[in-house]
DNA sequence: GACGGGATCGCCGGGATAATTA
DNA sequence: TCTAATTATCCCGGCGATCCCG
C-alpha cells in the first residue's frame, strides 16, 4: 500500500474500538475499514456482489428504526423518507443496488449522482442518501414517497407486512 | 462539550473530505459525525424520552421569575429573552445543554462561543447568557424569540402551560 | 463589527394540488 | 373520452437578516 496523503482525526475511545473490531485483514488501515463501513466504494476492497437475487432481507435494522421512535422524531415527510432510505441501504447494499433502478414515466428515482437525477426531469430536487453513494428524487407528494419506498422494499425482498408498516410511517 | 478520552486515527484525504461534508452542526467533531454515519446509537444525543420520564423539570425558578414581576420590569423583549434563558439554564443546566441544539434553516441558535454563532449566519448579534457558558442569537423578531424559548423549554421537558406563559411574557 | 431593538419583507423548503400523459 | 398514474408547478408557512426607527 503506497502511502496516500493522510489526515488525522480524533475519535472517542468507544468508536475507536468499534472501528478496530471491524478489521478484516491483519494490518488493515483505519481508512480502509471506515471506507468499508461507510460503503464508500473504493478500488481496494471491492466486495464481489452476486448479481443474483438477494434472498429476502429480514429487516433487523428496519424493525429497530420503526420501534425506536426515530422516525416519529423527524418532523417532515422528507426527513422520514431520507432516514428510511438510509437504513434500507445500510441493511443490504447489494439488494438496494439491484432494486434502485425503479423509475417513473420520465423520472428515474435513484442514481449515484445528482446530475443523473437532474437530467431525467425538471426540478426533481435530488438529495444524497446518507451513508450511501446514492441520491433520490425528492419533489414528490407524500403518497409517491410511500410508493417509492414500497416499490424499493418489494424489490429488495421484504415481507409485505413490514413494507406496509414502513411506508405508512412516512 | 466535555472532552472524552480521544484516540487519533489516520484517514486518507478523500475520506476526510467525505466525513467533513457530513457535518451537521458547526463545530461538530469527527467522532460525532462518524457515529451518525455509522448509525451507532449515540448515548449523548439519544432520545431524551424513554417512557420513563426524564425528570420533567418542574420550574421552581421559572415560576418565581414569572410571579416576581422581574420580567415586567425589563423594558425590551431582548432583555426579557435573556433573563428567561439565564433562569432556564440555572434551573437545569444538563437539560439546557441537551435542548440547546435547536436550530433554524441556516442559523444555529445556541453555542458555547460567540464565534460559532457568528459563523452560522450573518449579523446574528450573539449575546452571552448570564451565569452560563452559552451564547444565543439575538437578531430575530419577537415572534421568533418566543418561538426559540418555547422550543427550548419543550425540549427541556417543561409542561405546556408553563411554556405558554413564559414565552408569552417576552 | 460597533447604536440597539426588532418589524418587515424577501427567500426557501415542503409537499399538496393542478397539469399532463399514458 | 374517461380514468389512473406521474410529473412538477406553485402556494404556504417558516426563517433570515436587512434596514428603519427611537
Amino acid at each position: 500500500m503506497p502511502e496516500k496523503m493522510m489526515k488525522t482525526i480524533e475519535v472517542d475511545e468507544e468508536l475507536y474500538r468499534y472501528i478496530a473490531s471491524n478489521t478484516r485483514h491483519i494490518g488493515e488501515s483505519a481508512s480502509d475499514i471506515l471506507r468499508r463501513l461507510l460503503n464508500l466504494d473504493n478500488k481496494a476492497d471491492a466486495e464481489p456482489q452476486p448479481a443474483t437475487a438477494p434472498v429476502v432481507t429480514q429487516g433487523e435494522g428496519v424493525r429497530h428504526m420503526l420501534e425506536s421512535g426515530t422516525l416519529a422524531a423527524q418532523d417532515s415527510a422528507i426527513e422520514r423518507f431520507m432516514t428510511i432510505l438510509s437504513v434500507l441501504y445500510r441493511e443490504n447494499p447489494a439488494a438496494f443496488a439491484q432494486a434502485s433502478d425503479i423509475k417513473g414515466r420520465k423520472r428515474i428515482y435513484f442514481a449515484d449522482s445528482e446530475a443523473a437525477l437532474l437530467a431525467a426531469g425538471n426540478t426533481t430536487k435530488p438529495r444524497a442518501i446518507e451513508g450511501s453513494p446514492y441520491w433520490v428524487i425528492t419533489n414528490t407528494n407524500t403518497g409517491r414517497k410511500r410508493n417509492i419506498v414500497a416499490q424499493l422494499m418489494a424489490a429488495m425482498g421484504y415481507a409485505h407486512g413490514l413494507i406496509e408498516r414502513v411506508s405508512q410511517s412516512i
